[in-house]
DNA sequence: CGAAAAGTTGATATTCTTCAAGATGCGTGG
DNA sequence: CCACGCATCTTGAAGAATATCAACTTTTCG
């Protein structure tokens, strides 16, 4: 475990490395582990899955952190359409087709195991989790669609805070503590998710650090003021006085 | 059929009404089709789910035009996360769920069927569709996603170019036009759909009409130029010369 | 240590919303 | 059928939010 480049959360934070995940409180991780393969660990900077691949199973994410992009021509800005952290599952959108969706790479070294079928009917052929899948992608529809809608329709700076929460809720479901965190992806990274510039991005989180809303150092997050943060990724352009 | 409030698209433009769908060319809809119960008709402007509804089934639209919102503060402009026009699918979005995720309501006279089941191994067990479902739901994923991230990342002119085409190709997979049809949607909600103001719809149709794209009367849509509509609708922030 | 990458900050430009006024079309009742 | 009133649509002008461009600082990594 020591000679590998551990993945690693906190681990500036508590001045220690945190071990590999091997279990999570995701339920729909918990009944799709026994079907898994064995871990395997990606080195940071990866590519899992480019576009030109065929769809061959499920990815179920260990440790580390990963994202999904769109493939746009040469000098356009990447687009990221999903971060992976540990308990995600990638390629439910590649489900039913015949190549993944878009290009997926390691942020940090991480591990993570296949759920290999080539489609669907070999899958629940063999394996007659029907129930269990349709729950996970039910439920992924749905979680996303959210999330893309709030992301539409909300000022940059309620973006932010909302990924934020997002975040810290996620490091919560891990056992984490959810008001201090690290996050690999670079400010540009985080940028193109929410689709902004990368300089509004460090300009709100500036905003944020003289508001005593949160401490941000390079990859390092202390949320300091939970409610105030909430409050921001609540609001809206048309009620910007929002109180709830 | 003439004594109701007869569904009609092109009733404008062909001078005549034409024939209540009873069959479509979406392979999902054929496969799902003999699972439902008869057809019921919906007047415009009615609520078919409220954001209450426990769910039970899966509607397919026949006829018609539908709207699923997200429910906002009394004030605040709706959020239009879904239009149904014939052939698709209402409830994809909360099987598993206790409650559908939002009020639907139909724009004009629609026809729809249900299939009824409360729970999805209700479903499943009397039915033994999973993999038609599987396939429907994975679809949805993948098209939605797609579809919100343009928006996403688009600007609004880009945004309301690439609704244009959808729905003429939504209309020319129905077996119509693909570049005359009537959209009985307002120019409100189609702001509220694209997240945008809708004073900006009415700016950007305007010029798109003195640039020769299109023609616009109303609820009336002549596409005039589809390749000149579709390299607006592919243009993004980074590129705006693009040639494709 | 030095070069390259990433992050921050300021000035400017653009896009889009908001506010406001007017125009157009639609339904209703005379 | 026409007139009135309401809702929708269009257009203009001002303002806010965000992107872009540019300079500079900090960090990372060979």
């Amino acid at each position: 475990m020591d000679d590998v480049d551990t993945p690693y959360i906190f681990s500036k934070l508590k001045n220690k490395k945190t071990e590999i995940f091997t279990s999570t409180k995701i339920n729909e991780i918990k009944s799709l582990r026994d079907l898994s393969q064995p871990l395997f660990t990606l080195r940071k900077k990866t590519l899992l899955i480019t576009e030109r691949d065929k769809f061959n199973g499920l990815y179920l994410v260990h440790s580390g952190l990963l994202k999904q992009s769109h493939i746009r021509k040469p000098g356009e800005s990447e687009i990221i359409t999903h971060f992976f952290l540990p308990g995600d599952i990638i390629g439910l959108d590649s489900i039913c087709e015949h190549h993944y969706c878009g290009p997926v790479t390691s942020i940090e070294t991480s591990s993570l195991s296949l759920i290999k079928f080539r489609n669907i009917d070999e899958y629940l052929i063999a394996q007659e989790n029907h129930n269990k899948l349709l729950r996970v992608l039910s439920r992924s529809i749905r979680t996303e669609h959210a999330r893309l809608w709030r992301t539409l329709s909300q000022p940059s700076d309620a973006r932010l805070a909302y990924f934020l929460i997002t975040m810290s809720n996620k490091f919560s479901e891990l056992g984490y503590s959810p008001n201090a965190f690290r996050l690999a992806m670079s400010r540009q990274e985080i940028a193109n998710y929410l689709c902004m510039a990368s300089e509004t991005v460090s300009r709100i989180i500036s905003r944020f650090e003289n508001e005593g809303l949160l401490s941000a150092n390079r990859h390092d997050y202390f949320i300091l003021d939970p409610i105030g943060l909430a409050t921001i990724a609540k609001k809206n352009r048309s009620s910007p006085n929002f109180s709830g």
